[in-house]
DNA sequence: TTTCGTGCCTGACGAAAGTCAAGGGCACCC
DNA sequence: GGGTGCCCTTGACTTTCGTCAGGCACGAAA
């Protein structure tokens, strides 16, 4: 179930829209895709035709839950866009359990390290909605890094960007309480900074709970808790109170 | 107190001699020097002339332990490559506590995420061990970086093999209990797969608590309860007794 | 010598997370 | 209607971490 057009075609040929119909999910297309692709870290700054040329051949998937990505182990010889549903990367603890190490949402790309660097994916990848990608061949992208010297300049500074992103979050997991962990969650979700605001959780609290790095039944707790602060779930639909005094509170606590 | 050699020039002139006169904690000079940067995994698969490009203008520096390499929101004209000593990088949480979020010893480097992107440092650095530094200037560095294709690849290889420790640490921090996270970072000292082993912290119990993001007296209980599990501690000289049974027990515990 | 600061350990206590177990609500399917 | 699986919540209990406080060893400064 494979695009065989060119994944950011601007104007789709003719051919073209009936293999569009085999991608339903496809929210974006023609410049509206380009245009989401070109939002992520990795590709920020960077020119169309840039683009194009390093996605030469790619192809886009589209995928059902729980369908295999890849397993720790497998070799890269590409990376993977999320244009929509979701994505897991986990590992696996040695008594067995599983821990997931991040949820790919659109639009985000991961698997571009274990490309360029080991050749072989150090984690597993799993749909956990059905999902959208665009799988990034190799040989094409590696060729266009090589032959242009701004290419490479522009995607490692955005990589730096993502880079500080992550050391950032162990400063959080370090540094903050759980419940706190959460209600920053929350509150970055939304883009009011004072009054009322309702969120809805992008994934189940599964899920939610090992972003955090808590148990669901913590989360749970938390939520309760929260629920003094102003904060009311229901399902995956989170109402703020007051969005003001949660930050403050998020700041000013211990 | 800057080297005016160049700073990795192979064969050091003999007016630099003296300048390195001023660097007693230059360890490794010339082709050592070079070799060690080249471990970087920033510089991983780069030829040593083009190294030479890319830090063309930078200077060697050795500062005193609490002296501050720069605060956040400082511009970023350079990034720094520790040879000697130890530089920690700290934010302040709002409350006014510091938070450690790595702590940098030879040979690593650290900086060039803000200078190749927000041109801003997001964060304190100080030097918490007498400290022997090269700051890379920005200038030449950039401009080696946009003239050569290969240059750029291969450093977004290095920074995407960083990316994989970043990620595998937030792992961590989520799914293992901190007694482990502290034995596993005592193994990883070593290179003994079983037997006896002695190694020293490469810095203080407060560091090291920060580390692993607990609290320095949570440190001291946690050491207090390896010791039963062979592990003594003296000083910053720890003796581990059974490396292959720590190792099975971190393995094979809950 | 005393004094002070530093680094480290330890105990007591409370808060909070993990674990185990049970159960409710809901969709889906015989 | 009843069965089943999934997601989530709640309670009881255990474990552990953070906090506050005290104390010891050591070296530097007064």
């Amino acid at each position: 179930m494979t695009c065989p057009c060119r994944v950011l075609c601007l104007v789709p040929k003719p051919e073209c829209s009936k293999a569009q119909g085999q991608l339903p999910r496809h929210r974006a297309t023609g410049p509206a895709l380009a245009k989401q692709v070109m939002a992520l870290p990795l590709f920020s700054g960077l020119d169309h035709d840039v683009l194009e040329r390093l996605m030469a051949d790619s192809t886009a998937l589209n995928l059902e839950r729980r369908s295999l990505l890849f397993s720790a182990g497998a070799p890269a010889d590409c990376f993977y866009i999320v244009l929509d549903g979701q994505v897991k990367l986990s590992a696996l603890t040695p008594d067995g359990r599983e821990s997931i190490v991040e949820v790919f949402t659109p639009v985000s790309s991961f698997g571009e390290a274990a490309m360029l660097s080991d050749s072989v994916f150090p984690l597993h990848a799993e749909v956990i909605e059905d999902a959208t990608l665009i799988r990034v061949g190799r040989r094409a992208f590696v060729a266009t890094l090589k032959s242009d010297p701004v290419v490479g300049y522009r995607m490692l500074a955005g990589m730096c960007r993502w880079h500080q992103r992550l050391a950032s979050e162990i400063h959080h997991l370090k540094q903050i309480p759980p419940w706190q962990r959460v209600a920053e969650f929350l509150l970055a979700l939304t883009d009011a900074h004072a009054g009322q605001a309702v969120v809805s959780l992008p994934f189940n609290k599964e899920i939610l709970a090992s972003r955090v790095g808590i148990r669901r039944e913590s989360l749970s707790r938390v939520l309760a808790r929260l629920r003094d602060m102003g904060v009311s779930t229901e399902g995956n639909s989170v109402r703020i109170d007051d969005v003001a005094s949660l930050r403050q509170r998020c700041n000013a606590a211990q």
